[in-house]
DNA sequence: ACAAAATATGCAAACGTTTGCATTTATGTT
DNA sequence: AACATAAATGCAAACGTTTGCATATTTTGT
């Protein structure tokens, strides 16, 4: 195990002092230098196999160049592509990203804010914030942060997230244009601002349109998981059997559905419609092919870490405090008429 | 901004020696301090806000407590479980994960092991290593390194990969006693691992039971995708379009694979079985249900972390070379009898 | 040719820890 | 009561950088 290569290293070879080498491998100050040296300098340093030490580097300058990435769980097809889109513009602009999951947990979500500021992170991007988040909030006067996909309302935390009141409301004019009238809604966990938001929105946007909503139909799923989901329509079937139509907060949610649907003997689209959220990789290919709200992912992620890092190069600079990225609908086969 | 806590305060407020407070903090170290001090100083230090810097730490330790996880593409179905599996053990053992995303570009991933190193990470999880792989030769003499799921072969560098080769014989058997005798190969990357041992074992398996291997029949898809499965199948039934099977090298080419009958006019399994390898998510849910090979990504990832954390600790530890996963082969409706 | 201004480099402190060694203080032993 | 020993704490250097300031060297204007 050779020792590695140290500005002081380099200093020694070229016989010039330690101060002179960092500033000719800095490309900002080594315009203070003669070009002459600036050029041995490097060369040597470069043939030496010379390696900047970053640990080092963010000892004097207190900044790390990384950024911690908290989210649920990495194996929730949702979150790659976000995580993706986060990378897309960290790693560019020289940040290393940190990547933690929660499980949901917000125990653990507090002990990953405290492991992250000990090494260091310049700032966070939290995409398993909660609704609301006593965590994050106090964290936030300690370092820039960033919520994605998710928000904690009212703290003032700079977050983007999606339209899902729109996207919810595209899907109750489609259910309701395709002539549905019993409507349910298979809800997202009430702690999470996307269940939150969403079924919001379903309510507001059936009573704009003067549907009934019927005690029962509403329930929310324990999480955003297939058996949750079909738990879940298995008791709003239990309460409202003859629903023609249930609107699911997100796919997972809706796949769940579908089990339920069919456990009960019951056909999806003829006996019941169904759409989710997100569009999922591979949704696509399972039959009958869900009718869903479509979100930019990967563009939530990238416009978040842009959004951090205008933070993070200046703290004080004014940013957006929410900025909510468009959806569009894609029609699968999982809605139609209802029979009657 | 309020200056952060460090044990410098902690030595001011208590009137005691920065020395002491560092042992005093320190599991280890505090023992050869009185009992009553310890107390005093821990309290103190809790009730300050002190928040260790590790930084610092790894400045001065040069260990940052912290690895590289190179893999391909996160958005890629079959890693997430796999980097689940490596931060369930880095992460109870203090070890930060640094995720980055090749994109399988070797010139990025060698520029990702300097970054790595740059950072000064303890170790790396790569699981995105060709399968003749210099740079990753190169820097296993600098930094411990794991590989996980594929191996750089004949390298020295350990790795965790599953049985490709027993995954492949039983399903050529399953294959084979369907009734089967004129089966294609869509096989992976030629740069890979897994494609070329997968291939490998298609081909000594085949020869083993005496079936014909015609010429054309094994295609190597440029890439692990649906589109370059398409593509690849297209191929292989232009060559060979009386083949009644087709073994392909993972799910992603299979589910291609799938498009490409289609688009033909043949129908899975009744024209032409299909098999895949890995056992992705939601892989049940798309018709006819493809039988596969299921390996244990999440573990796979566990294991190449405990291996890695072995080597961190104490370098000349002997750890085994190559750790074979077992698979087992799950049943869908993807494989039938062939018509005759 | 000389002071003044500009350019190029060196010096040393600082970032927050840990740790080998020296020193002080407490504890026994006789 | 004195001394040896053990226990507890302090001292200072080191990890690899950057950077404000001081110094030395060159260039410029006259």
């Amino acid at each position: 195990m050779k020792k590695n290569i140290t500005i002081k290293d380099v200093a020694r070879e070229t016989g010039v002092h330690v101060s002179t080498v960092s500033r000719a491998l800095s490309t900002e100050a080594s315009s203070s230098l003669s070009k002459k040296v600036v050029e041995q300098i490097r060369s040597k340093a470069m043939e030496m196999g010379y390696r900047p030490n970053r640990v080092a580097l963010g000892l004097r300058t207190k900044k790390t160049m990384s950024v911690g990435v908290i989210i649920p769980d990495i194996g929730n097809t949702i979150f790659p592509p976000i995580v993706r889109g986060v990378e897309s513009v960290l790693e560019p602009a020289g940040y290393a990203s940190i990547l933690v999951n929660t499980d949901s947990d917000p125990e653990r979500e507090k002990q990953f804010f405290q492991v992250l500021l000990e090494r260091g992170v310049d700032g966070i991007i939290d995409a398993a914030v909660t609704s609301n988040d006593p965590t994050a909030v106090s964290f936030s006067s300690e370092l820039p942060i960033v919520t994605a996909n998710r928000m904690a309302v009212g703290s003032g935390i700079p977050a983007v997230v999606n339209d899902d009141k729109g996207g919810i409301y595209s899907m109750v004019d489609l259910l309701v244009n395709a002539g549905h009238k019993k409507i349910g809604h298979l809800a997202g966990p009430s702690h999470l601002y996307t269940g939150i938001a969403r079924q919001e929105a379903f309510s507001s946007s059936m009573q704009a349109r003067g549907m009934e909503i019927r005690k029962g139909s509403i329930i929310s799923a324990d999480a955003y998981s297939e058996p949750a989901g079909k738990e879940a329509t298995n008791k709003i079937l239990d309460i409202c059997p003859n629903l023609t139509a249930i609107l699911c907060a997100n796919d997972r949610l809706a796949i769940g559905a579908l089990d339920a649907i069919h456990s009960r003997g019951l056909k999806c689209p003829e006996d019941v419609s169904l759409t989710g959220f997100n569009d999922i990789p591979l949704l696509d290919r399972i039959p009958p092919g869900l009718t869903t709200v479509k979100i930019l992912q990967f563009d939530v992620g990238r416009i978040a870490a842009e959004i951090l890092i205008k933070k993070m190069k200046e703290k004080s600079v004014p940013v957006p405090e929410t900025t909510i990225m468009p959806v569009s609908i894609v029609e699968r086969g999982s809605v139609q008429a209802p029979k009657e």
